[in-house]
DNA sequence: CAGTGGTCTAGACCACGAC
DNA sequence: TCGTGGTCTAGACCACTGG
């Protein structure tokens, strides 16, 4: 902790708390002193105190919790890259999910846990897959894992027919050579993606799937495959910030 | 408004408010009840009131401002395509700046102040453009305004050696064929792209910048573009959430 | 159980904008 | 000047976690 400041706004405390994060003087998984002891130091209240622990909270840079105290985030950016300009033999040797592959890259332990439920086309759905509102689709929902801690959300809406024809798709269980491949190997060779990206705070479902706090920044990326036809998959990742970094490698 | 609710938490509140502002209740460009009234409706203190409203303003759904009372935003998102795959003719049509032609196929006008600066490389700018940290390098800094309103910040680097020998780089005005055809007729031309994309709540002076409220959040995407041989240009452009959506088209 | 954070109150004062 | 939001206080109670 730096000097004790009076009279300070709870804004200028968050301030001198990032700094010492920023630092080092306070390391990553430390313990951030008490909403009272900050009060105490800096000369306010407590309920001062709290305001500028929850900006810090909010931004991604210390853990809150009720009971748990506060610490120190501990945060090395995993690196998503959304798009790799590669030669064909190498995207054709990483056979499974891209995503399993960057993670293991990087010396961590990827996990999914699938889920496959059949649904009505939202709006947005039905938009993205070029299908009638209400008409039932396909859902491949994923939570994955790093090390045991969830990471991200990423579900896949199938056309039905398309799902129908490829019956792995509707199994709830990992597929070793990767959906794109056996898709592709059942005549829906992807041509073409379009990928939209919208950023926001995590609604507070999102907070608890993702074990993240309210309010922290969220991407989500919704990547739309087309074959040479038509749309074959939407697929919706919902990416917490501050501890992913997205890379997308692009020709002229 | 919907119906009075007793004893809500501050959560529940805003999601009643969020509600009507998504079920058009509450139209954009309508005041929004103040604490007090809210505070009175719900059958809660001002200061609760005042957390429930503050959670819709970091969410981006309405705004605030001392002395202003609070307003339904009007928010309709402008699409940045961060790349196209297009025919080259209609490339090379589109001489400038490709935000200048986004914003302007979408109806709006758009403008940037332009400043140019020489100053010494961060550790950041140094690794992306190849060259020494501290080394000086050219800057171009671009406020970007749509309708006189403040839309992004964009940053964009030069090695100094390049920069001098394509002086326009070094005037403060916009460029009308575009700094990157600029860059080709003076034998830097860009082949290849690294997006690096973050995600994370505003900084106070972003916030300032883009006349955003605190905590909003911002997207900084950064481009690296490469010349057969070297970085020539990274540009840093800070846009912020809600009232963007960016696109990636990419071939498979 | 003690200590922590999470919520809430009732009041206070100030800064700012609109009328 | 009046109503608004922005900040702050001193206290209260509850929920949760850890020793």
């Amino acid at each position: 902790m730096t000097e004790t400041r009076a009279a300070a706004s709870y804004h200028d405390i968050a301030d001198a708390l990032r700094h010492d994060i920023a630092f080092g003087t306070l390391a990553p998984g430390a313990p951030v002193p008490s909403q009272a002891e900050v009060g105490k130091r800096f000369g306010v209240s407590a309920g001062t105190a709290r305001l500028a622990l929850d900006e810090l909270v909010n931004e991604g840079l210390i853990t809150g919790g009720r009971g748990r105290g506060r610490r120190v985030r501990d945060r090395s950016p995993l690196v998503v890259y959304a798009s790799r300009t590669e030669s064909a033999e190498r995207r054709t040797a990483a056979a499974s999910d891209a995503w399993v592959t960057d993670v293991e890259e990087q010396g961590r332990k990827p996990d999914q846990k699938i889920t496959v439920e059949i649904v009505q086309a939202s709006a947005d759905v039905a938009r993205w897959l070029e299908v009638d509102k209400g008409q039932v689709v396909a859902v491949r929902r994923r939570v994955r894992t790093i090390d045991g801690e969830p990471d991200n959300l990423c579900d896949s809406y199938y056309p039905m027919d398309l799902a129908q024809q490829v019956p792995e798709i509707l199994s709830p269980a990992d597929v070793s050579q990767g959906v794109i491949q056996l898709m592709r190997e059942h005549g829906y060779e992807q041509v073409r993606y379009v990928d939209e990206l919208r950023w926001r705070p995590a609604t507070p479902e999102e907070s608890a799937a993702l074990n993240i706090p309210r309010g922290v920044a969220v991407l989500v990326q919704t990547r739309l495959g087309y074959s040479a036809e038509r749309p074959v998959r939407a697929t919706v990742t919902t990416w917490p910030g501050d501890s992913h970094v997205m890379l997308y490698e692009l020709p002229a």
